[in-house]
DNA sequence: GATTTCTTCTGGATCGATCAAGAACAGGGT
DNA sequence: ACCCTGTTCTTGATCGATCCAGAAGAAATC
């Protein structure tokens, strides 16, 4: 019925070093710089606080005094759910788990940043910085990770002057892509691409919406294509195009039979993804077209697990992308 | 070169207190509880935010003072690139992951549990508490976890008394598996398990390990399949028994061989996930046994995608498990 | 013996916010 | 004129640690 001890508080670094009679910074010292404090004393430290049942200093004011949070953050374009399903982005997170782990980093996953979010998933999260994956232009939640003014690493898209970007050069391997088939004498390509804005559409290709695309990578993707086929004297602009929302194979079923019912009927299908592929392919067998007799597919990113007849146009992901930290 | 502005250190919510020349409370207010000021003041302060480059308090600095981190860690017992094969655990995760945006939590994942590790990587991170999913007893971090003395929730293993665990009734749901099996009028069974301590062992049962398991859910399905058994009149303990390190198709092929090639040869195997039990379809398949005809098999977990001749025992899992905070 | 150098430990300032209590002023009712 | 209630803003304490400068004593150097 005195002072203190009272409603449970937590006990602090101060307490213990009150109750062993030495100064909270010896304390302090004993759990981070052992080198600082006899032996014998630290040994007391640590015995007084197993009986104390302290765990150790609290996280948190340990970062507000030292400035690092010894986490990273990773911002995901879609959900969790959707992340772990598509090969690609699971292989990325993979190789971040990892590299975080081997520098005893934290990893806190922000997902579903395209869609309208609350700006307290990212301005209240304690990081040392972000990875952001893939994101359109203009994403309110890329907005609010570069105000915080902390490191960033942007993997993909978009690429913005003065932030570190890793990704592979989009244009040159569309460009080879392209010119593969091309040489292989394919007259007729249809195109399947990723898509151009967060929007959710699916359908045929729109010059209007190419136009203002913000996604960087199917934008230079797309141009890769064009360019290898504007070098070969094809007719770029009217190449039979087909965006779906999501690198699915679903989607890419539904893309690859729309294409394939054009007539006359391409020849080759450039998919931005190896998924859209896969579900093009499905498409053709869908429809009875042999694959690669009558139609040649040509994906993006090289998926494990991909098989087919396609040169794989691999990117160095991975373990690089902390390099910046 | 006077004192101040040096070195470009962070701006704070105290320096633009300063150049708007009110208190800090009132800058604080404007961020985190609007209707405490009158708004032209309030738009006076996110205005001079926005020109000095402010993005907010202080996410760390918060936390120390209202004592929440607003995030949840997740503790996997295997690396990150495993949890995303696992059906299961992957299902876990995106449970969570849902349940944690709807609350506007962070999730901070620590994979790679049963490992050794560096205690640092759970007493150091901000975290308001943890789900630990799936640990074997006397796991080091297990007990760090403990140790901090914030809610935890235990998702299928181990049953700690005094701690929240969620999880399906293993017991009966094991021995409904095999009972059903016996209904059918098996006599010969065999039993494909999930570790029983995490040293990485696969091969046949060996009592003393089953006697001292550190994995609650491999003990209690067990004993359930045991009682089903011993319930009909069957000789429990010398049952066929296989043990797998991992919950993975190649070992639950393994296993199967195993099993497959003893002499009586088993009429009827029980997989104690669905993983191992689409192994044991491999094996059967290799050995050129027919299913169902020749063999029965029964999985555990109903994992999506398993549409073979099997009872599902599900679990409802999911949201429920953060209903905790 | 005086000075320097270590080692070991301490006190107080500090990180950047929130919170509890209260001041100053406005209006409303009686 | 007085008290009450509200709104708006400020002061000072506080969260729980780390860091810096320095004190006290032992050991080494000249």
């Amino acid at each position: 019925m005195d002072h203190g001890t009272r409603a449970r508080r937590r006990i602090t670094l101060q307490d213990l070093a009150g109750t062993l009679g030495v100064s909270k910074t010896t304390v302090s010292n004993a759990f981070s710089r052992p080198d600082q404090l006899s032996p014998e004393l630290r040994e007391r430290v640590m015995e007084a606080a197993r009986a104390a049942g302290y765990a150790g200093p609290n996280p948190v004011a340990r970062m507000l005094r030292t400035g690092r949070a010894g986490a990273l953050g990773l911002i995901l374009p879609e959900s969790l759910p959707f992340a772990l399903d598509d090969p690609t982005t699971s292989e990325l997170i993979r190789g971040i788990a990892d590299a975080c782990e081997e520098r005893r980093l934290g990893l806190l996953i922000v997902p579903g940043a395209t869609r309208a979010r609350d700006p307290r998933t990212i301005t209240d999260v304690a990081v040392d910085g972000f990875i952001a994956y893939s994101l359109p232009w203009e994403t309110p939640a890329l907005q609010h990770v570069l105000a915080r003014g902390e490191p960033v690493v942007v993997v993909d898209e978009p690429r913005i002057p003065g932030v570190a970007t890793v990704g592979v050069d989009d244009f040159a391997g569309a460009q080879l892509a392209a010119g593969h088939l091309i040489s292989l004498g394919h007259r007729r390509l249809g195109i399947v691409t990723s898509p151009f804005k967060p929007d959710g559409y699916t359908g045929r290709g729109d010059a209007a919406r190419i136009a203002s695309s913000t996604f960087d990578v199917a934008t230079r993707r797309l141009q890769g294509y064009r360019a290898a086929m504007a070098n070969a004297g094809l007719p770029a602009d009217d190449v039979p195009l087909y965006e779906c929302a999501l690198s699915d194979e679903e989607l890419g079923r539904q893309a690859g039979r729309d294409l394939l019912e054009r007539r006359p009927r391409p020849t080759a299908i450039l998919a931005m993804s190896d998924r859209l592929a896969l579900g093009v392919l499905a498409a053709a067998r869908d429809l009875e077209v042999a694959v690669p007799a009558e139609l040649s597919i040509v994906g993006f990113d090289d998926i494990p697990g991909a098989t087919t007849s396609r040169p794989s146009l691999t990117t160095v992901r991975q373990p690089l992308r902390l390099k910046g930290y």
